[in-house]
DNA sequence: TCTAAAAAGTCTTTTAAAGAAACTAAAAAA
DNA sequence: TTTTTTAGTTTCTTTAAAAGACTTTTTAGA
């Protein structure tokens, strides 16, 4: 929630405080694991003063496609038939824009069906292992 | 992590158990609360007994893109140069699929800059006039 | 310039969630 | 048929989250 409030464009505690309804401290917690963890980061209100905002890193502007997805999720799924809140638009075609899907090199959507699993570069040995008894046999 | 293990195709208790590393209890409270929610539901293991396992309904097929992303998000920024541990390839060319992205719909990408949020059919209406007010003054 | 209100937290207490370990009943395997 | 595995539930302990009061610094207004 509060990530989406960023994404909305507030930055200062009290404003997501007012947004949100949530305790000061825990609000206060989470911002800092925020911060912590390289999603915001504090920005001087103007230099010399002791004041902050929030605003997202890079590593935090690439969850974009995550909390706009997740809002997609709930309009389809929670919302439903009543429609949207909150409708995302393209400013420069002023459409809305497309569903979070998964997309192949070749731009083909993808289902869960359509995609496999496969251990990456970093793969723990005993993930190699597991897969590579799972190629061989047929069932599971 | 009990999405993404369904994802990987893990669909009993047991199986969760063990690579979660979770409290039984806690797996067990989880697993419920998905199924209230409608992310899962208990297909029996063959008909006639009593013993079920735990599958995706539409809507958690639907977080895929979700789950995905967030996996995405971690390689990196988490693991990074390192490389991630499970890649995801689509079994028709075997080619890993493309970074899940916000699209306009004329395929542009989007970052957070190009878009913007607007009220949807189901807005309340004070969201409507904070949009209006904000869109006559200049200032924020 | 002084005052009051707002902003941005922190501190203390209460409540809820997570974790560990033991227990139970049914189904599968030996 | 006996043993193991599965899929939980129960109870107790520990840890984390939430609520609400309190503090200090900034800023806007009289």
């Amino acid at each position: 929630m509060i990530l989406r409030d960023v994404f909305y464009g507030l930055s200062s505690f009290s404003q997501f405080q007012k947004n949100l309804d949530i305790a000061r401290n825990v609000l206060s917690d989470r911002l800092d694991k925020l911060i912590e963890n390289g999603i915001l980061e504090l920005q001087p209100v103007r230099p010399g003063v002791a004041r902050y905002r929030y605003h997202l890193t890079d590593a935090g502007r690439d969850l974009f496609p995550l909390v706009v997805g997740l809002m997609q999720w709930g309009d389809k799924w929670v919302f439903g038939s009543e429609g949207a809140p909150v409708v995302l638009v393209d400013r420069e075609q002023g459409a809305p824009i497309q569903p979070v899907a998964l997309q192949a090199r070749n731009g083909r959507y993808l289902q869960p069906r359509d995609v496999e699993f496969e251990p990456g570069p970093s793969a723990a040995p005993e993930l190699v292992a597991w897969y590579q008894r799972r190629q061989s046999n047929a069932q599971d």
